[in-house]
DNA sequence: CTTCCCGGTCAACGAGCGTAGAGTGAACGG
DNA sequence: CCGTTCACTCTACGCTCGTTGACCGGGAAG
């Protein structure tokens, strides 16, 4: 207990607090949504004052944007994600989904992009976005940009299933089972040519 | 102008202002919401007063449930999803959504099913649970159950994706580009033993 | 015509929310 | 050792919301 009596310097204090309440907000923000998340509660969850919450980002929506930003590190794996392969994408979204920060961050997207706007417009233009070039690009036909939609339109919908409602049977299964039946299924979405 | 002079019972008044508030929920619930739309604003766009909404549907919540409630007539469909082909799911997906009131009904419910704990009760237990049942006793398999939840997935992904993120590519396709792309990937998603 | 019923309105309460500004005490720099 | 900075707290404003109970007026019933 007395170990945690080291000093800590005024700058890392700060930094500390922050990552507290952004923590607190990110896994309220993923949990309840944007809606019946209080910037009280998170001040609370973090163990600080609401008032600093909001000297620390500005709004809540200030907090929400902070939140949907730290989803950036997902870009890390745009470089896998440039493949254009449906087995890439899995495995970025899996993989996102196995983090508790990044999962987190992009439930919080998830959640709230049908009430919030900002949280569509971050998820359909930053996130979306990146997996629908990278498929588009592979895809010779004219449909390429519709077939890319569809792509991640069906990633949106496992995630949300999966996590989310909870349907029953996709809700407990294996990420092995759920990837060796949707692969050739999304393989045969992005292929030009089902005909062969 | 003076058509509409013609003598109501107080019955069918009634059922008219009733009509009009429910009317007015629906729309509004299934474009911004449950948490955004307020008694108030439903009440103006009915053109009664905010106590009259409460003295008819009790709560906030009861008259949400009797907007989820109006999704039944979807049911009706219920004998053509009872084929339990993807083809009848798409269509029965399609119809629903091109009739403006069950339309918005499903959207309603679709829009809130990720903040608000009825919305998505009734959605997973009421309207998948038929296509799940219908679609997993075609399949001899003992992966029915994931195979069947990931087409519900797949269709609840379709429809947030076109009608309300508006992913672009999917939200100006043509229902039959999407049913020609989809219909065969589903199929593969259906069928019990893809290598053939 | 009188009486009751009922669709509909009005005004208001109480709670919870985001937010603002003044204040405090300890850590820092000189 | 002193003055400043800064992390942090306290209190409270103003607004919007769901919800309530008293009230009003016209149509139905006798």
């Amino acid at each position: 207990m007395a170990a945690d009596q080291e000093h800590v310097s005024r700058v890392e204090k700060r930094r500390r607090t922050e990552a507290a309440i952004s923590d607190a907000a990110r896994t309220q923000f993923a949990e309840v949504g944007f809606e019946r998340t209080t910037i009280r509660s998170v001040a609370s969850a973090a163990g600080v004052d609401p008032a600093l919450v909001m000297q620390y980002f500005g709004s809540k929506d200030g907090l929400f944007a902070a939140v949907a930003r730290q989803q950036k590190p997902h870009r890390r794996l745009l470089d896998a994600t440039r493949e254009g392969t449906p087995q890439a994408a899995l495995d970025d979204l899996f993989e996102d989904l196995e983090d508790p920060v990044s999962r987190d961050a992009l439930l919080a997207l998830m959640r709230n992009c049908l009430t919030h706007e900002q949280a569509a417009t971050v998820l359909r233009d930053d996130v979306m976005r990146h997996v629908h070039e990278a498929v588009a690009s592979r895809i010779a036909t004219p449909d390429a940009e519709l077939r890319a939609a569809l792509l991640g339109a069906t990633l949106v919908g496992l995630s949300i299933g999966r996590y989310m409602l909870r349907i029953p049977g996709l809700a407990e299964a294996s990420r092995e089972d759920v990837e060796r039946l949707l692969l050739p299924v999304l393989a045969l979405l992005v292929e030009p040519a089902p005909q062969a």
